[in-house]
DNA sequence: GCGACAG
DNA sequence: ATCTTGTCGC
């Protein structure tokens, strides 16, 4: 697909200069809108392989509304940043760029595990990514960074605000009964109840939306078989 | 000062 | 994230 490889900044910083970086990108962050003339939408995930030392980035476009996969790519390069809660993506968004260099067809809408604005700085790695490829992405987050929120109903479909600082970042979704609610914040040009909306709608009968689910599958899967490209 | 802490 | 066996349930 065609993005832009008009660099940002620097990956490889030191803990300080990320955190300049976050308070100074996260201004550009549009929280509010929803996706336009939606074809494909593509999930992202990464994993790990060689102890930490290779990042693996996986993308799956999937068409929609059939949800059928059309494309996935599988990239790996070194790991160049330790991990470090709250400066995410400096350590997984190189090699997640890498693989977005390859992919041919390109998403209207991009679900990233993790968060997006649900961030101490308001720059979850869902967030810093819809920035870099000024598309609309979604944060699907398992668990929480930071933030409260009250009990989520049983039911799937419940949901409550995820809030911090008096400001509701995000939202905690119950996607299915008797399973772990997911922690869903806009990322970029999205805003919060449609992005829920989209998890819902790529809903099927698991606890992921099938955009990252389908990545999440590839990406954590051994390290067996799997070569780069599709 | 003491916890909490996406993947 | 990753390392890992069996086990419970639809």
């Amino acid at each position: 697909m065609s993005i832009n490889f008009r660099e940002l900044h620097d990956w490889t910083v030191d803990p300080e200069t990320a955190i300049g970086l976050q308070h100074q990108l996260a201004p550009n962050i549009i929280r509010e809108g929803e996706p336009e003339h939606v074809e494909h939408i593509a999930g992202v995930d990464i994993g790990f392989e060689d102890e930490g030392a290779t990042t693996r980035a996986v993308i799956v476009l999937m068409h929609w509304p059939s949800l059928e996969i059309v494309e996935q790519v599988i990239h790996r390069e070194a790991t160049r940043m330790p991990y470090v809660p709250g400066l995410l993506s400096f350590r997984e968004l190189p090699a997640a760029i890498g693989a977005f260099k390859r992919l041919e067809g390109t998403p209207q809408l991009v679900m990233v595990d993790g968060m997006g604005i649900a961030h101490p700085r308001r720059l979850g790695i869902a967030a810093h990514l819809g920035l870099w490829l000024e598309l609309p992405t979604i944060g699907v987050g398992k668990s929480r960074l930071c933030g409260r929120h009250e009990p989520v109903a049983e039911e799937k479909g419940a949901r409550t605000p995820l809030v911090d600082r008096s400001e509701t970042i995000g939202m905690v979704l119950r996607t299915r009964e008797r399973v772990k609610p997911l922690y869903i914040s806009t990322g970029h040009r999205i805003g919060l109840d449609n992005a829920v909306e989209w998890v819902m709608c790529c809903l099927t009968r698991y606890k992921l939306p099938e955009p990252t689910r389908q990545a999440d599958r590839l990406a954590s899967r051994r390290t067996r078989a799997l070569r780069n490209d599709s």
